[in-house]
DNA sequence: CTGAAAGCGCTTACAG
DNA sequence: CTGAAAGCGCTTACAG
């Protein structure tokens, strides 16, 4: 009356080990409550046997679900930016929601340093299995991750990185050599004798992703030997008056600035004044797809827009953290997205 | 003793039609064996319900594993573009093989039509659920769908299309508007006076693909008022002694010539003869990442490369046909994929 | 610290 | 044409 050993799985290898499915559950999810010689036991038959547990039974019976927040900016009628990677989480959401996972997502003002702390204390009250964040501010993001670490829940970056906080997961642009193929773009039609003028726009004092994109982007030059002068300027405030007001003081100083780079989203400002004051001549790179950035791609006033494939960020930051809390892979990664480049004539097919 | 309706599923369908949960089965999968009326009760409750099956519930209990058939060019000396589709069809293999998928592989080879058709008739000799075939030969491709559409086994395209083949998807370039930004890219720093010449390399003798390309190429040229004389040369052997002897009788013929596009990812064998004779001040684009090409994008002889997402498209149409044989979803429907610019800077970030 | 039993929401023979 | 029962491979209370 031999039984041949036909099981497979938990039945098998409790078997094996003489005790319940139920233990070697307790075992494979590393709960309490069992005897650390049954441990071992199991843990070498389930090595042994190069165990692979059944996702499709483990999620179907139970009955926990995983929650995931997301934390990133509110669409603001500054930029539609965040629709992209929002709208990856949403079809990330969608794939895997049969999978018992569900996503809430927190919005942040991106002009207000406290509303991003405030969210992530509203993140906390609730009990999330696993947050995806853009890290806008570098001392709240460090206190996030901080908080996170304590209680044990994997959070990753995208859009940008803050290194040394054990994120898991960063998926985003490597931002030096993306100012890198900025210039390249810039130059590649270039006369010698004319000057480039790269421009940061944004309220924030010093945000370090700019600083990147910036060396990089002078790397370019460096590297190829590039003679021309680069002027820089920063401009504080975000409105096309503003923009405006100092771009005709620079240009006013620079008679002979061939290339602009700016190094963010709001490229469209810098269109804008260029079109208005009818300088199309010279060429003009820029950051994201985003709607404004479209439309002076239409009208060849920007030249090319950099992308770093918004929605896919949003996509993958919720893949991983899925990936990470249901199968257990828990490598701590960086995931750099390609750098784009977008302009008129091919980016109908950019995003969908 | 009555009792709340607290089920859901196929048993909350089960219970309001006084039939057993094996018929709403039966009904759900179109299966034989259920008398019209019931049936139609059946599934006027699934759609009052609005229900939606439980997908993992569904691949657990049953026992069939969904059985997909890849049909794509094998690996030669000349070219190693098609292990980035591949590598897409591993890893959405990887994705889904817990869910009960399995996944074939046959090569055919390029230059020999001949192994296509064999191909395709070992396919049919199995019996698969699903094929994903790059369509590479017209006529030969027609006998395939029909024999698809006869067998009621859907089909998707990659790479390159055969319109009105009742395809379920096709996956891959809009090649007219990539042959435009080739264009683009190619007088984006052309002098007016300089003559462009546009290069086929291959041995078929009429692959559809190139004339779009080429068309989409002029049409940049028109649209934009570009007064550049566009030289034509068809190279039917794909060895770089016959295309140098080629471009040397061109480039004799024709002094002035400041731009060369060639349509397919044997760009590298112009790139090679370029750099043999000297002239690297010509412009030069052409197609796809292979490891040839990317060398010459590193020593600047090759100014761009375009891409269209090879890797993707082997993820997406393995997963285009998952989901319409799991799912159900089964729209006719086109996915154009980004016709992506890759640099020299670039690069390194394309493919994972 | 451990196990027997029920259950997740479907599908599959088998019997009638 | 239809249904009762077993089962997919896990997880979850509950009882001891």
């Amino acid at each position: 009356m031999e039984k041949t050993n036909a099981l497979n799985g938990v039945k098998e290898i409790a078997r094996r080990a003489n005790v319940s499915t139920a233990t070697v559950d307790r075992v494979l999810h590393n709960r309490t409550g069992v005897s650390e010689k049954t441990r071992q036991k199991i843990n070498e038959i389930i090595k042994e046997l190069d165990y692979q547990p059944n996702i499709l039974a483990s999620r179907l019976a139970s009955r926990k679900i995983i929650t995931l927040a997301i934390l990133i900016p509110s669409i603001s009628e500054e930029t539609n930016y965040w629709d992209a990677p929002l709208n990856g989480v949403r079809r990330a959401e969608s794939e895997i929601k049969q999978y018992g996972v569900q996503t809430t997502v927190f919005f942040f003002d991106l002009s207000d340093k406290d509303s991003f702390a405030d969210q992530v204390k509203a993140i906390f009250q609730a009990d999330f299995d696993g947050i995806l964040i853009s890290p806008s501010y570098v001392e709240e993001t460090r206190k996030f991750a901080d908080e996170c670490t304590k209680r044990k829940i994997p959070f990753v970056f995208i859009d940008s990185d803050v290194p040394d906080l054990r994120r898991h997961s960063y998926i985003g642009p490597h931002l030096h050599k993306s100012g890198y193929v900025g210039a390249k773009l810039l130059t590649y039609r270039l006369a010698e004798n004319k000057k480039v003028l790269i421009i940061h726009i944004s309220k924030e004092i010093d945000n370090f992703n700019y600083h990147e994109i910036e060396e990089g982007f002078r790397a370019f030059f460096k590297d190829n030997n590039q003679p021309n002068d680069i002027v820089r300027i920063d401009i504080r405030e975000t409105d096309y008056q503003s923009v405006a007001r100092h771009l005709t003081y620079v240009f006013h100083l620079n008679k002979d600035i061939g290339a602009v780079f700016v190094t963010n989203s709001r490229v469209h400002t810098v269109a804008s004044f260029l079109k208005n004051s009818h300088r199309t001549d010279i060429s003009l790179i820029g950051y994201d797809f985003v709607k404004e950035n479209v439309d002076y791609l239409e009208k060849n006033v920007i030249d090319f827009l950099i992308c770093h494939r918004p929605e896919d960020q949003g996509y993958r930051g919720i893949m991983t953290l899925y990936q990470m809390l249901v199968i257990n892979s828990s490598v701590n990664q960086i995931h750099y997205m390609p750098i784009d480049i977008v302009t008129k004539e091919n980016y109908e097919f950019y995003q969908n």
